[in-house]
DNA sequence: AACATGGTCAACCGCTAGTTA
DNA sequence: ATAACTAGCGGTTGACCATGT
């Protein structure tokens, strides 16, 4: 089918938005909502074409809108979610009230992306370390090829990335978590390697199939799009994330997340 | 002071999903 | 069933600014 281009391209204004167009806008909209954004700017009085209005609404004139830097809760959580949801900024965004997708992926394009990454790197080595120190006191008791070796250091780098084939990591870090997470510190580092990896294997195997019935039209498009996010990680784990999961696990972390700083984690933890 | 470089962020573009006729 | 249309999403671009040389 052919598509009409969103907006005729002589006589319509591009670039940035005057204050005088942001009134505009913003007093149309406060009349009237915005039930038609392509009729929008006519009526309006703005040269611009419905999209550009759609943008400049939702991403800077809504009142909701919050400014200012994204705290450090803020960070961790669209680090946690981007671990999940890869770049779905609409949906990381749904989470934090406030906040526009294309702010959240600005943000993650110019900070968290490399804290993620520095993070990772340093894993890397401890890990590396670990590898070392294990194979030459322990003599060297199976044979490891560098296929293997490749294989695990790529692993980690998607984990980065992507929401898959980290299972492993978060295996190893739960398996040595209470013993060695003494402090909150340690524990924030576990939560950050495991904590939503593990939920979702454990969603994964405690979903019922009431809970799928019951899911909305919504629900069911959120999983079709996590589906085909992940479709190329070869599991479909995913599939039974739902949005109400989402909320619930969003919901715990985000109110544990302050008694974590206090130490009062522990109990929390013992639940997973 | 002038220029180069890199970071930030608002805005645009192209595409897809969903809706309507 | 399908063509036409709108809304929304994610990737990309480019202007602006700060910092370094």
């Amino acid at each position: 089918m052919g598509r009409r281009p969103c907006c005729e391209k002589t006589g319509l204004k591009k670039g940035p938005w005057s204050g005088e167009e942001d009134q505009l806008l913003t007093n149309y909209i406060t009349l009237h909502g915005h039930p038609n954004w392509r009729a929008l700017p006519k009526l309006a009085g703005l040269l611009r074409c419905g999209k550009s209005c759609r943008l400049r609404w939702i991403n800077y004139l809504r009142p909701d809108i919050k400014r200012g830097n994204f705290t450090s809760l803020e960070e961790d959580t669209i680090i946690h979610l981007h671990h999940i949801l890869g770049n779905r900024w609409s949906a990381i965004a749904a989470k934090l009230p406030g906040r526009t997708d294309n702010e959240i992926k600005n943000v993650w394009h110019t900070h968290l992306k490399k804290r993620v990454v520095l993070h990772q790197n340093q894993d890397d080595e401890i890990n590396k370390e670990a590898f070392v120190d294990t194979t030459t006191t322990a003599a060297a008791k199976r044979p490891t090829s560098p296929q293997q070796q490749q294989s695990t250091s790529s692993g980690d780098v998607s984990a980065v990335t992507t929401s898959g084939n980290n299972n492993d990591i978060s295996n190893n870090s739960n398996s040595n978590s209470k013993d060695s997470a003494t402090s909150s510190k340690d524990v924030l580092a576990i939560i950050d390697e495991s904590f939503w990896s593990e939920v979702v294997s454990s969603m994964d195997c405690n979903i019922s199939g009431d809970d799928v019935k019951s899911e909305t039209k919504i629900d069911n498009s959120w999983e079709d799009s996590l589906d085909r996010n992940h479709k190329d990680m070869g599991t479909n784990n995913y599939s039974k994330l739902y949005n109400h999961d989402m909320e619930f696990w969003f919901d715990h972390l985000t109110s544990t997340t302050t008694s974590l700083i206090a130490g009062e984690i522990s109990d929390d933890i013992s639940e997973f």
